[in-house]
DNA sequence: GTCCTGGGCT
DNA sequence: AGCCCCGGAC
């Protein structure tokens, strides 16, 4: 409903009339066919002037639509990895950079209410307030710190470990450098993977002390040297401990459910992102900078409790009807006996 | 025991 | 894309 090609029309507009209904597209596609056949159109391939040819390993063709339904195929086109993006009369009919998606206010804020009512797990990000009674440096090490402490760990767990870290003193650099990994590994037991987030605290403390007089770094891409710091948790970090905005902390529930709400694809297609990096830069193209902090408890929690990964619970979203997956079985090994006519779909 | 988790690493 | 880490839910 949010695109216009999202509701087949079969031929209606293309079958009155042989030449008076002819419609020129131009589709960039990858190297390999030259025509383009669906079940309801049929599209014949001309060369096109050199100016519009693309790079190397993309061919650009004129289309002249033969038969069926123009509306429909946009959509046919663009779900496949062959094609990178649609053109008709000049005018791309994809959204490459940043249109945001119709009714997005509406759903984040339908999320919201959601959010309000239903407790999940997370409510408060587990490094949020880590330490935040600290004078600033030290504040920023434990905000460091917890958030390696807090993947795949209760909220209350990290927090937890946290204390014991503190009551030892070992919540910063120079005496976490000093300490003993058997000694932290015991303090910061049991949140998930203590053994490497252990021994990835030792390192950290120690790029810490001889780079950063102790502090943290203060730019993404020194956090991401540091080992056990990926882009999900340096973005974190920045958001938190540097209260510096530089990207969308996407996790896996963002991604999935940006992805579900058609939020985000990669660029130029109707594709899903594949990895949360891509889900990243493609929410970054339209969301308004005010919700890039926000964003990431809000989808958290709603991903835990409604969007869950299997079996979402459509029937008490709110935002089901603005939503392209809701009431689709999403299985992760589909059935033996429904696979070959899903399959044939797309 | 087996599956699942969520990030980072390779 | 697949592997790994640890614990917890079945």
């Amino acid at each position: 409903m949010r695109n216009p090609a999202s509701e087949p029309n079969p031929g209606s507009e293309s079958s009155n009339g042989g030449s008076a209904s002819e419609l020129r597209v131009f589709v960039r596609k990858k190297r390999g066919r030259k025509t383009i056949e669906t079940q309801e159109t049929k599209y014949e391939a001309e060369p096109l002037d050199q100016k519009l040819r693309g790079p190397p390993e993309i061919e650009e063709f004129g289309y002249k639509q033969v038969n069926g339904s123009f509306q429909s195929t946009v959509e046919t086109f663009l779900s496949k990895p062959r094609f990178e993006s649609f053109i008709c009369d000049g005018v791309p009919l994809n959204i490459p950079t940043g249109e945001p998606p119709p009714n997005w206010e509406k759903v984040l804020e339908g999320i919201r209410k959601m959010r309000s009512t239903e407790d999940a797990p997370v409510d408060t990000m587990g490094c949020e307030k880590a330490g935040n009674s600290l004078p600033p440096k030290e504040r920023r090490f434990a905000v460091l710190v917890s958030s390696l402490l807090s993947s795949q760990t209760k909220d209350n767990v990290t927090h937890g470990a946290i204390q014991r870290l503190l009551q030892n003193g070992l919540l910063a650099a120079d005496t976490i450098d000093k300490a003993d990994e058997a000694t932290i590994k015991g303090l910061i037991y049991p949140v998930g993977f203590y053994t490497r987030k252990a021994a990835n605290m030792k390192k950290i403390a120690n790029i810490c002390l001889m780079k950063y007089d102790g502090d943290i770094p203060s730019s993404l891409e020194e956090l991401l040297l540091l080992p056990g710091i990926g882009p999900k948790m340096a973005h974190l970090v920045m958001n938190v401990g540097w209260n510096n905005v530089q990207g969308i902390c996407v996790d896996t529930h963002v991604h999935r459910i940006c992805n579900r709400l058609g939020w985000v694809s990669k660029s130029c297609t109707k594709q899903k992102t594949s990895t949360p990096e891509e889900t990243r830069e493609a929410l970054q193209l339209w969301l308004p900078k005010e919700e890039w902090v926000p964003i990431n408890p809000l989808l958290v929690g709603f991903g835990q409790t409604v969007c869950t990964p299997l079996r979402p619970n459509c029937g008490m979203c709110s935002v089901s009807d603005f939503c392209p997956s809701a009431f689709r079985e999403i299985s992760r090994s589909p059935s033996k006996s429904k696979r070959s006519s899903l399959s044939k779909k797309l």
